[in-house]
DNA sequence: TGTACATCAGTGAACGCGCGTTCACTGATGTAC
DNA sequence: TGTACATCAGTGAACGCGCGTTCACTGATGTAC
């Protein structure tokens, strides 16, 4: 029995090494995603890519959506400091700018993409990972703020923000699997179509700084 | 061996009978993707619903992907002539009543959305299959073409109904599933997106009027 | 310093389930003669 | 009109597979004394 707060004795392993075993699970989990269609991704392949043993995730996750969601959070967190490098310097076509960072983050790092589709389709989220989810989508908001308030949006920001985020994930989801296409072509139509709803979102936030 | 150009006898079903089977058929496989989330969808409730054994759904499709594109497409169809009717009859808030249109189709009769999502993120759909789904993808892009040349665009209209699509769709996806609201909650702000949506939308149409 | 024990990391195999699809079969109707 | 046969609709049960998760176990290290 230990004086200290600790109940529990790691024989082998301490804090930071846990912590790098969980890291190269979610490293394999994202390997996987990146890898295949999203409802082939099973634990097994994942355990083989990260050198374990299947049984051991559950040593670190309680179960498969926990490690999926951890994995979507971590990369997802990733792109909020590249939004805030762009918003901060640039200043002329910001809206293009953000926009085309956010298609290609999530077309760069299809992983990102296909776990998010997943937990917006899939019903019956565990609650807490749920709010962590929202915390995620609101500070991506939040930069879109910034973003139309320095284009010059006076009213309604936030409705802006959120049908312009809707409006992103739409065209990656509509354009992801055009038949016939190479993946060169397929995020050169994404990127268009983006372009396209760029302006026209800028120029809405433009129309405001006209009016207000 | 007859001598007209059949070459197989149907002792029991005529050519009507057979369809109203298939369409039974189809029927089921509606209901239950209405009913459940689209990964819970299995052939043996829709056989159990369509009041047949499992087994018989082969006889009529050729494998689950079929009939599944099948029910969409027919589904999807019918998505058609509302907006025709729509686009016949109003001239003002043209976008916004479209918008409203077809996200309301697409949320009373969330079958379809859970099959079109179910495709659009889906890899490895039957080549003929893709192609059926575009037509009916490029008939919808059409009307929506002809609601921005009433609204006044004059150039680039494929491009705004192609970000358009990809907006609504977006929506739909995004706003879907959000936590701790009711389905009338998410609804509601789902319209509200919408119209946002549709006023930018408009706005940028309306703005090719006066350049033109 | 040595020994019995507790505590954990880690594993391979198995459990249990669901699901798409197929198989072997029944039985009714139409056809050939 | 009757009979042997072909042709189909339709079925219940089984096949085969994949997958999330659990189980019983091994072995290494730390602790108590």
């Amino acid at each position: 029995m230990l004086s200290d707060g600790k109940r529990h004795v790691f024989p082998r392993l301490n804090h930071d090494q846990r912590q790098a075993r969980r890291d190269a699970i979610i490293d394999a989990a994202e390997a996987i995603f990146a890898d295949k269609p999203f409802n082939k991704v099973n634990m097994r392949d994942i355990a083989r890519l990260a050198g374990i043993s299947p049984a051991l995730i559950y040593r670190y996750f309680p179960n498969q959506q926990h490690l999926f969601i951890e994995a979507f959070l971590r990369g997802a967190r990733d792109l909020i400091p590249v939004l805030d490098d762009c918003i901060g310097t640039e200043e002329k076509g910001l809206v293009e700018k953000v926009a085309r960072i956010f298609i290609a983050y999530l077309t760069e790092h299809e992983q990102y993409f296909k776990m998010m589709t997943h937990f917006m389709l899939e019903g019956s989220i565990n609650e807490d990972l749920q709010e962590r989810l929202n915390t995620i989508e609101r500070s991506v908001l939040d930069r879109f703020d910034r973003v139309f308030v320095k284009t010059g949006a006076k009213k309604d920001v936030r409705g802006l923000s959120h049908a312009f985020f809707a409006a992103l994930n739409g065209i990656l989801i509509t354009y992801r699997q055009h038949p016939g296409r190479t993946a060169d072509e397929v995020r050169e139509h994404m990127e268009l179509v983006a372009r396209v709803m760029a302006r026209i979102f800028e120029n809405e936030a433009r129309s405001g700084e006209a009016r207000g």
